[in-house]
DNA sequence: CTGCATCCTCAGGGATACTG
DNA sequence: CAGTATCCCTGAGGATGCAG
């Protein structure tokens, strides 16, 4: 990586100082609560929309408001597929497009790299505590 | 990477099913809002809080709380170091550990790719807003 | 200067009911 | 089944004031 954080940081500003760069909402899209586990899951395989949502509620229960509204976003951000089939009753694919891959693979990487740490971070948290008291 | 995404989402799991599982919490402060501009900025070197502020402020402005906030959070998981100085009036230093450089390079990473693929993401958002009109 | 503590606002997000 | 629409509420987050 040969560009300076500095540049990188002023790269983020925005003329308007309140809205946010684009750059950074995209960032916020693929890192947000319900996108970083949309976009682990869908690393598998394909989902259909039901399926997904009762996989993520392995993890953490998520409405399906939620649900739509994250994938709405990622599919407009163009890293989600949606694949509407007119058959009665409705059957929706969701999968990752190319660029999803890629967003999804450095997401995926940096959970599993939380969870390599966790040991780490679990000792500073007792020792900061310790501390503390 | 050997390990498939299905164990991965399996390890997330907690027999609480409400409570989340530990390593999703580090990658929730790592990722969130603050924490991500925080461990970029601090990439660069160390800040004393108002430097760090006014730094950050460039990017969005960040109240006051929100900063200290996450720098307690992230202190506490070990990816951030404070160092106050004894001093009058008050002088404190905020740098990245070994673990918080980690994590701060992968989300650099992050965000460098969102910053480079920000043509294809407009584009497909074009092109979504286009189909539904 | 660096922070706590307090109060308050608003939007993220849940629950429910309804439609194609 | 796959959503949309509505209502509602909690909690993230901002503003202000004060202390060390």
């Amino acid at each position: 990586m040969e560009v300076s954080n500095a540049k990188l940081i002023d790269r983020m500003r925005t003329a308007d100082s309140d809205a946010m760069c684009p750059h950074r909402l995209v960032l916020e899209h693929v890192t947000s609560r319900w996108g970083t586990l949309v976009l682990i899951v869908l690393l598998d395989h394909s989902y259909r929309f039901s399926e997904l949502r009762r996989e993520i509620n392995k993890v953490s229960k998520v409405s399906e408001k939620m649900l739509a509204q994250t994938l709405q976003t990622l599919e407009r951000d163009g890293m989600v597929y949606r694949d509407a089939k007119p058959v009665i009753p409705p059957r929706v694919d969701y999968s990752l497009t190319d660029l999803g891959r890629e967003a999804a693979e450095q997401v995926r990487d940096l959970s599993l790299w939380t969870e390599r740490r966790l040991a780490a971070v679990q000792k500073a948290r007792a020792d900061y505590d310790a501390a503390k008291a």
